[in-house]
RNA sequence: GCCCUCUUAGCUCAGUCGGUAGAGCAUUUCCAUGGUAAGGAAAAGGUCGUGGGUUCGAUUCCCACAGAGGGCUCCA
């Protein structure tokens, strides 16, 4: 048989036996590579590693500890997922199951509305144990849509996906399970199980089992909540044994750092069941916190030549009528209070108010850039499923401010917001930032083509000038003007939607905002959006995932704690943190009712950045010693030596870090 | 709002096959004064989320509501 040349991703030609497979070029490569082997590409498509390669093909081998061949792996145990299901509910109709980040879902719909038990996913985990112990094979095949509809003939949601691939209507959701080509293809596990799938898969189920069934959780058909709401069912799937125990322990690590349970354990806030979903009262312990990183923005606003306005929490109707919020948002706001003299709403955004300040009276473009700015406690009335600590929220504190500014001035303000920006979120320990800048969505907007055109010019050149990374989210911005949006990253590489930046061509519209040229004629100003923490309460709720409750010093409620090792000590240690507190700090002491070791452990707990410890040798040397967080013990150091460190750190945090 | 699950002491959780409840930690008091992550003893603390229903009797079973958790949808 005549050879054939293919290329391999490092460039360098490869000759097989012509009619071989991707299976066989891995094999010709090295065994090992043959086994690790689930998937391949050709000329950059995703292929099985059962294609048959072609003269000259660039063929590249997937193996499952690559980002795509774990996909493929997830991908693949989510049809054994399905197939465990449909032998063990009769009836049950599959849907769709595609690979996500870290694992795999599959919507199903069981017959007379039952739903999954826990008890369910055990007996289910052991089917799939056995579906993999089976080795089944993958076997693809290619099917017209006729042929496909006859196949599936019991499977109305696969019907379904088929009908809109004959149509051609077929779009992303249905990605996962055909392409957008005519062909229809299956994968064949046994006589009796196969399912629509676009592919690749793994030869065989027994290159499957480090998975685990997570959870089961309702979910809409299409993601449309007037349709039918489906049983979801989250599996994760790995590479190995190890990477799937290392999952499982990043998933224990982030809950650890939950702050709803930080919150409680560290008496910060809480959500008393008497206040109403969704709303928190802040202890003493978060408050200081909260105050801290208010006072903080305030200073740097004062800084960036910011006028601070404030706003009430209620308006009349009227203001959200002209601001269009009633017409849009009535859902989402609490419900009208109606009283002699007109209804009116608590507020669910502060930028009409600031409307109002700038309207107040003629304006000149010497005023220009205007920016106002208001620690603003807006209400939102966010459905019930929805609220989520202090993440989701339904009152809320805005870092919020609204710039008025003339076209021009536009792109160097909003360059400087980024500089402003990323300033803030260092000083809390986000170094990490991505980007997305959102375009018009031209079904849903309002402003000239010309203005629309000019802001996302002005976000894209400030985002240049910073000569930083970013993704256009295209048709996603809000109704009345385009944004950036901020990501940052977090001490365990989540990520998290912070501050955001928006062009309003709307609102200076609806409220007739004008101001007066160096040509004497009135123009209309632009306003911008921006909030940086976005929602106090979402900003300190990340901070306390972030920090996994352990402020930094400058933060910490409490930052110094003096304990005397005995009752003898505690004159002595009564002096040391007067001179602590003099000195500024936050500290308190605890006396010696309880013995050392508890009351170090106790304040570890705390997460008190330190614990200074007193005795008989203290006393004598005006010395304490000193326990950090996180660090080794250090004995004698002078009270005085001590103050100037913690000092000196408090200052790094608040203003170093740059 | 939709699907599922949950709600017992300040916190974390047991428990009652329907006969009004227990532990550890925290709290208070007493003893102990201990140099770097839990010393001992005692006391106090609960209309078992709220409201209805079934029952001789409900914290337990049923219904509704509220709140919470996991998702979906939504997020100006």
């Amino acid at each position: 048989m005549a050879d054939i040349s293919v290329t391999l991703p490092d460039g360098s030609g490869r000759l097989v036996a012509d009619g071989s497979t991707v299976l066989d070029v891995a094999a010709s490569i090295g065994s090992r590579l043959a086994q690790a082997a689930i998937a391949g590409t050709i000329n950059g498509t995703d292929v099985d590693v059962s294609t048959v390669v072609k003269d000259g093909d660039v063929v590249a081998i997937v193996t499952t500890n690559s980002d795509q061949g774990r996909h493929i792996l997830r991908h693949s145990t989510a049809h054994v997922l399905a197939q465990a299901v449909v032998q063990l509910f009769p009836g049950a109709h599959y849907t769709i199951g595609p690979a996500i980040d870290d694992g795999f879902y599959y919507d199903f719909a069981l017959p007379n509305s039952q739903t999954f038990s826990d008890d369910d996913l055990r007996v289910i985990d052991k089917r799939m144990r056995e579906i993999v112990a089976a080795g089944q094979p993958f076997e693809r095949s290619e099917l017209s849509a006729d042929e496909a509809l006859l196949v599936f003939a019991d499977q109305p949601y696969k019907c379904e996906i088929i009908e809109r691939v004959r149509s051609g209507v077929a779009d992303g959701s249905d990605a996962a399970e055909v392409g957008a080509a005519e062909t229809i293809s299956v994968y064949r596990n046994t006589d009796s199980f196969l399912d629509l799938c676009l592919g690749p898969h793994v030869r065989t189920t027994s290159q499957l089992g480090h998975f685990a069934l997570m959870k089961v959780a309702g979910a809409y058909w299409r993601g449309n909540e007037k349709g039918p709401m489906l049983q979801r069912i989250y599996g994760t799937a790995w590479e190995n044994a190890a990477a799937l125990k290392e999952h499982l322990v990043r998933l224990e690590e982030a809950a650890k750092r939950d702050h709803r349970k930080l919150a409680v354990e560290l008496d910060l806030l809480s959500f008393p069941q008497e206040l109403g979903g969704g709303l928190a009262v802040w202890h003493p312990r978060g408050a200081i916190v909260r105050k801290l990183m208010e006072d903080y923005s305030r200073q740097r606003h004062l800084d960036g030549d910011y006028q601070f306005v404030y706003t009430p929490h209620l308006a009349n109707a009227q203001l959200f009528e002209t601001s269009g919020h009633l017409d849009f948002y009535a859902d989402g706001m609490y419900p009208p209070m109606e009283m002699d003299n007109g209804v009116y709403y608590p507020k669910p955004m502060n930028c009409p108010m600031h409307c109002l300040i700038f309207d107040g009276r003629q304006r000149s473009y010497r005023e220009l850039p205007m920016r106002l700015f208001e620690l603003g406690t807006v209400y939102r009335y966010e459905r019930a499923g929805t609220l989520h600590g202090l993440l989701r929220i339904r009152g809320f504190t805005q870092d919020d401010s609204h710039i008025f500014c003339t076209e021009d001035q536009m792109a160097d303000e909003i360059t400087s917001l980024l500089d402003f920006v990323m300033s803030v979120l260092r000083r809390f320990g986000f170094y990490d930032f991505e980007f997305n800048l959102s375009t018009r969505n031209p079904v849903k907007s309002v402003g000239s083509d010309d203005i629309w055109e000019k802001a996302t010019a002005a976000l894209a050149e400030a985002l240049h000038r910073h000569g930083v990374e970013y993704k256009v989210k295209e048709g996603d911005a809000a109704f009345y003007g385009p944004k950036i949006d901020l990501d940052v990253r977090d001490a365990i590489g989540r990520k998290w939607q912070l501050s955001t930046i928006q062009c309003d061509f709307n609102l200076p519209e609806r409220f007739g905002l004008e101001y007066v040229g160096s040509d004497s004629a009135r123009h209309r100003p632009i306003m911008l959006h921006r909030a940086l923490f976005g929602s106090v309460e979402r900003f300190f709720g990340v901070l306390l995932e972030h920090y996994a409750g352990a402020f930094p010093a400058w933060l910490s409620p409490v930052q110094a704690r003096v304990l005397p090792v005995a009752s003898a000590h505690e004159d002595y240690a009564r002096t040391v943190l007067n001179r602590l507190k003099k000195s500024g700090f936050r500290a308190d002491m605890t006396a010696a009712d309880e013995q050392l070791g508890k009351r170090i452990r106790n304040s570890k707990l705390e997460k008190i950045p330190y614990v200074l410890v007193v005795g008989d040798d203290d006393v004598a040397n005006d010395t304490v010693g000193v326990n950090p967080r996180g660090g080794e013990v250090e004995r004698d150091v002078a009270v005085e030596a001590f103050i100037q460190r913690l000092d000196a750190e408090v200052l790094d945090g608040q203003s170093g870090g740059e």
